[in-house]
DNA sequence: AATGAATGAGAATTCATTCAT
DNA sequence: AATGAATGAATTCTCATTCAT
């Protein structure tokens, strides 16, 4: 993650906390201007809505994840094995350094069905790591299997994180990934 | 589930839908109000808050999954294969046509971080839901992995039932209790 | 007062209790209900409205004083000196066992600018009080004297019985009622 | 009083005389709103709630009272005689330049009993009104004497502010007054 | 860029009252 | 007489957003 921080960047960073923790309209602008000192009207001066703020904030952390996360399954000195494998280090230590889930993942139940702007970025997440995934499992397993097996790890990733943060115990999450890993020799 | 519906039941079931579609915050009492047919303030009458209410719907919902498909965990002529089977089913059939998927799983990222009474609920359910499927595969496969296995396979389908909403698209859920199923010899 | 109870009578009293304690507008039509065993709607029943009801309550009340109180001014075989003891016990006596002071005192100020109907009730009973006061006074001070006199005395066991109420100690009221007796020799 | 109004002082100014005239829950924060040219929910830019407001107005009027008023008992050039004059006579001021009576004694008996944070401040401006005159009785009667004299004062001169307003004629309070300069030669 | 005040729409909730049974 | 349900208006309070300074 970058050094230097812009306060655009800041104001990002502080409402991802925010929204992962008390969700989309349990985050009031008053709240995100007083974790960033301002005031809640000076919020707009970066960002023309809170919906606009959100969108940049599930880019925000879209971006990351291609940069950090996505990107391995081209890069290529690595077998298929060791990228599943640093893959799914990145993503478990991604979250469990993520007070309050992922993003992406709460906003989809509360605003995927009344608000298009934000599902199409959070469809855009989904579809990317998926397709990362079955890019590293297609040359070992195939195409077909490996289609399956992307959605698949994908959902049962999500499900963990939730599980995680639900009973606010990381166990579920890591037997996952555990899991995961095993899927290629 | 009964035909016969009280006036509190009618209320319930309506709201169900209606959290599920729209969140526990994008609902509002106005809303349950009419699709009621009734006056917002009218709810009063049957629920004391808001909170309540949706404590009562996930109470519902919990009740419904005791009755119709945890219990499977204990029906004794079943081998556990049959039980696997059957309970495997019915959740597919349950959330198949269950437009909004998951109210229990919805609300875990909602409102689990601010309502301590509704993410008690949200825990009973998830653990039951665990215990059931523990019970059904400790027989076959022992304590340990069964322990392991069971909560794999709470946190899959909730992550399946999340994309299957989410893609508008019910072939990750589908495929996932294929997975499920075959867990089993 | 009297030994049986009309269920009208009942009523009343409960919610002179209520009023007295929580004021006209903190006194609500369910409350008063509960207090009855009956449920909110039943109240109407018997009286037309909730300001109808105020009205029979302060009604009740000055009903009593005229009563037992205010007829001491023309009960014949008593000196003035007698009088005047016998009606500053009775006071004393009625409002040291009247849990939340005087109700007609209360309302006075909550409802006074904006309900003639109650207000004209109130003013009743505070003109028959001083009235009564003036009564027994003047045959031993004069017109004038017994007239400010009777006024002052109003007054100042009204206020007395507000510092009583305020202060949770009925010390001020107590010897308030003292100085009116000794005001004649 | 000041000549310059702060915004907020003037809300609380508009505030006392609607709390006054109208009372606690008679007052709704849209009467004040529209009041001070503001629309409703502007208020709460200023106070936090209606209870809090309503503080504001019994400190706002405690501290005039403390300023003006109560400091009296200290202004050492003055005889007691002196004093008591000038206290009665500043007491008499306010009042009949204020429509609706006292507004601490009003509250007292709408909202005492229901609201811990108005009844301290209540209490604790009637205690500093007797304190006052207690101070300035003391050197002349004795403690004893004096301490009876002041509660009886502030209660006699509460209950004739009180008729004054349900009369809605100033001669009850005037009389009063002057008998309370009586008090000393 | 930032502030403080204001806005307007709407949220949950309350409550006196009505009415069919 | 009593009940339980419903009503509709009002009330407190919230919040995203705007705007003059």
């Amino acid at each position: 993650m970058p050094v230097i921080k812009t306060d655009r960047e800041s104001i990002i960073q502080k409402s991802i906390h925010l929204f992962k923790v008390h969700g989309y309209s349990g985050t009031t602008m008053a709240a995100i201007g007083e974790a960033c000192g301002l005031i809640k009207g000076s919020i707009y001066h970066h960002f023309k809505s809170k919906e606009v703020l959100a969108l940049e904030c599930l880019k925000y952390i879209h971006e990351y994840f291609e940069k950090e996360i996505f990107s391995i399954a081209h890069r290529e000195p690595l077998s298929s094995k060791e990228k599943l494998i640093l893959f799914t280090k990145k993503v478990e230590k991604y979250f469990l350094n993520s007070e309050g889930g992922c993003l992406l993942g709460n906003f989809t139940l509360e605003v995927s069905n009344n608000n298009p702007l934000l599902k199409n970025e959070i469809v855009a997440y989904f579809k990317a790591w998926e397709e990362s995934i079955y890019e590293i499992l297609r040359p070992e397993i195939g195409k077909k299997e490996a289609k399956e097996k992307a959605i698949q790890i994908v959902a049962a990733t999500q499900g963990s994180i939730m599980l995680m943060r639900l009973y606010e115990n990381s166990k579920p999450f890591k037997i996952q990934n555990k899991v995961i890993i095993d899927l290629l020799p």
